[in-house]
DNA sequence: GTTTGGCACTCGCGATGTATGAGTGCTAAT
DNA sequence: ATTAGCACTCATACATCGCGAGTGCCAAAC
């Protein structure tokens, strides 16, 4: 593809996401300040076409730029234009009044739905240690047993178990007092393990709150809502003509609910340095099909632990869309550096 | 309004709710079993029309109720089915499942959605009293503090504060112990009108501590979550043809999210001794303009302590809705009395 | 006087036709 | 290689028409 053709389709695309409507030749040939004829246009058209680029909706319109013809737009011809300074700001600003973890991400999606006026999306950090600092036990009523659990990040975790037999406080304090002495500091799966190997040997009677504390340890561990996300600003998309069709909306949207999909798209992106975008049936997802999903992963100390981004239309202003990603991804990153 | 012309009114309600079509005088002449032909029909439907209880879409096509119209249904002339017990069993089933409130409330708003294919809706409970079980405070770095807050209703809240100075350990300890002992078991609102006038009284160090606690405490009460709702299976809503307008449905859902809107009209509910319903603009949000609100309040212990519903299109089944919801609020309120 | 049959009328809806304009592909000239 | 010209295509908008469903009203019937 010569450097003509390339000037032509990037101005083709820029002006597709600018005005949604097919371009034809004529506004293409002036557009482009080329000084080239619509007819020379048309047939670079014509080449295009044949590479799969672009497209025609019907025989007399314009074209439209395909999956692909986005692809080579955004890898090669695309210049982002870096986040206005009053922006990054905000978001900045936005991000030190959440109190605590689950409001920064709340906040960090809300704001990517905010700036981009399309969805937002972050997936819950995956700590891969997870330290305890500390254990309660309560006891409740019907041999019911309150657990909390304090870890490393500040978050408060809470479940009930079901006991075999009554426990009186006391003896819950001293179960609790053990374990936090014993492994306070250490990693949850660690802890679990110790606990696992010291129940093998010995069979006496605290045996039996060290069970219920494994029982605990493996529920935080393994139903740890960390297979999750965070959606905002899905009611943002309900506003582009590309969403009219009710029926694919609602898909759409199921997809949401579903989340496996999603969380799965999200996870291919964990390994990534950067942002990175899947345009269109690119994704493998046929809900997907229309949309494009912008993502960047996000670093605590330097250790990818999640990642964000931002639902929208394949017809998407992505050169202001992938600053957004991306600042965001680090501003949130050393927000929940600092804490 | 005689005799004949309710069960006209009853008839065209039902094939309407039924077919989503206008009703014309002929078919439902035949579907009144009352033996009369279409010109008698008709000249009732006029009554009908002037009272304001149906309206026909233009000249020439059936006619379909009015909001009035179907309150005058709903109010009268319906005969509620009772819910199949098998059905019953699953929702008492599914309720058992949930671990703690929050998933119960959940599990509850699930099913309304599932069981009614709408939209379901449970409010938070206001718990009139909550009562402290016990406070913990643990220091994080940087001067601030995790409070961990254990209600009677088993529910862990934990906030940060920031305090003044670096308090140790001990201190923490000190307080903590000092609060649990004197204020266990008693309402949170009183232990804050406590600590105030203490506070008031002698001016030693201990203040300060008791002084965050006292932040926390109201914290805990003004900001506390019980102004909200949990929402499920709005998706449902897309399947029908009355939410067709695109716009209209994005509004529904902007409300949805703005939560404000439907927790009042949820709110005129907490009065009502069983199910209530709001038929279209009844509710006095135009938003709900082709919508109805089908709401029960839910009891713990006799006393009302939040209300749930189903939101859907002004043609549902309320035949079918209001037992649904109905039962839910009861199985939910005896669920949660039980805990 | 209530009920009914008859009849003219209305209106939505889908099918059909037509004009318009934007835009293309192709070809021949530059 | 580029361009002008031209025939052609197609979506869109708009008007027209026929059909069917259903109404309103009136006069006849019970």
């Amino acid at each position: 593809m010569n450097d003509r053709a390339q000037v032509l389709l990037r101005t083709l695309v820029e002006r597709y996401i600018r005005d949604g409507q097919p371009v034809g030749s004529r506004s293409l040939a002036r557009d482009s300040h080329l000084d080239l004829s619509p007819a020379t246009v048309r047939n670079v058209m014509s080449d295009l076409e044949e590479m799969g680029l672009v497209t025609a909706p019907h025989t007399s319109a314009g074209r439209i730029p395909t999956a692909k013809g986005y692809r080579i737009f955004v890898d090669t011809l695309l210049t982002v234009r870096p986040l206005q300074k009053k922006i990054i700001q905000k978001l900045q600003h936005e991000l030190d009044l959440a109190a605590n973890t689950t409001d920064l991400l709340g906040s960090a999606s809300s704001m990517l739905s905010a700036v981009s006026q399309m969805a937002g999306v972050v997936m819950l950090p995956r700590h891969g240690t997870v330290m305890l600092r500390q254990v309660e036990f309560l006891p409740l009523s019907g041999n019911r047993v309150l657990v909390i659990i304090v870890t490393n990040r500040q978050e408060v975790q809470n479940r009930i178990i079901h006991t075999a037999r009554t426990y009186s406080p006391s003896e819950l304090d001293q179960a609790a007092n053990f374990l936090n002495q014993e492994f306070a500091g250490r990693d949850l799966m660690e802890v679990r393990a110790s606990v696992l190997a010291s129940m093998r040997e010995a069979r006496e009677d605290m045996n039996r709150i060290m069970s219920t504390a494994i029982q605990m340890a493996d529920q935080v561990f393994s139903a740890s809502e960390t297979d999750d996300y965070i959606l905002a600003g899905q009611n943002n998309l309900f506003a582009y003509q590309e969403m009219a069709d009710i029926d694919k909306l609602r898909q759409l949207f199921e997809a949401f609910n579903r989340k496996r999909d999603i969380l799965h798209l999200l996870d291919q992106s964990i390994g990534a340095s950067g942002v990175q975008i899947f345009i269109g049936d690119e994704s493998g997802y046929g809900v997907l099909e229309d949309c494009s999903v912008v993502t960047a992963p996000y670093k605590v100390e330097d250790r990818i632990v999640g990642v964000l981004g931002v639902i929208g239309p394949t017809r998407m202003a992505y050169d202001r869309v992938i600053p957004i990603v991306d600042v965001t991804a680090k501003l949130l990153g050393s927000a929940l550096t600092a804490e």
